[in-house]
DNA sequence: GTTGCTGCAAACTATTTGCATTCAA
DNA sequence: TTGAATGCAAATAGTTTGCAGCAAC
């Protein structure tokens, strides 16, 4: 389990009461199993995890999307999609805002974060008039096992 | 209309050819038209200006659907899909690759290319042992427009 | 007790597929 | 002539919504 696991969990009660919203267990049980994998998952799949882990929790996948929707929301988890793949869900809860690569061969995901590509996209946004409020980078390519 | 359309329709001819397929008029109609217009189109829009375009062509949406996968295959077009506004496909017909800012207000898109981002994306692929083949980037924020 | 949440099933949207017919080669 | 492509409708995948019962506050 991630150490601010935690700090999440008060943060989503947090949310919800300022939203007039109620806390669940359903809710809970999503969230925190976003934080603890540390893989990028679909709806579907984080429905498929649910089921298994809590199988006496008959969570059903209405229920995960809209849960996903509303952390997506509140910004406690975000999401990305590439081509084929569809959308993909991750905890926020690192260390900071980072990027992808994507082997088109076997599916592996590598994070990274580049300091200069980051402040060239600043450049480039306010050139042109706009004022960035986030961004996404996907590199697609073939990874070194898949070389070989 | 494009320049370089008529190359792009040998090209075709002869990527099919290459395949074993035919040359088909629906096939000519979506790709010249892709080509014609410097938008980036859903399939659905496609069918839509298609069938008002070409009113005696009966062209259905499952030919659109396969076509564009072809011609996305074949690296005539290309596909980009940024959150809620799915796929949308525009021509490879252009100067070079280039990488998108989008609008969250308007929808507005404008087209980029940043040679220093594209070479420290290649170091960075390097470092972690991957081949990059391509990649995406979307810049999202409010263009000049919508901040008034 | 009230109001929001859940699971279920039905609805929807986007895309793909099966099939009889049509068309390019 | 023959195999591939087309249009149509049906099928599928992914996601959302309506609703009656249930749970949080």
């Amino acid at each position: 389990m991630v150490p601010n696991n935690k700090t999440a969990l008060s943060d989503l009660k947090a949310l919800l009461k300022e939203k007039g919203m109620k806390y669940t267990e359903q809710r809970a049980i999503i969230l925190q199993l976003i934080l603890s994998l540390d893989e990028h998952l679909s709806a579907e799949e984080l429905y498929e995890i649910v089921k298994k882990k809590y199988p006496n929790q008959n969570i059903g996948i209405a229920t995960v999307y809209r849960t996903l929707n509303f952390l997506e929301e509140v910004e406690l988890i975000s999401s990305i999609s590439f081509g084929k793949d569809g959308k993909k869900y991750e905890s926020n809860n690192k260390d900071q805002h980072h990027d992808h690569i994507i082997c088109t061969s076997c599916g592996k995901i590598v994070e990274f974060f580049d300091e200069s590509i980051e402040k060239r996209q600043e450049e480039i946004a306010s050139d042109n008039g706009f004022t960035i409020t986030d961004h996404t980078m996907q590199l697609f390519g073939i990874c070194q096992n898949c070389k070989n």
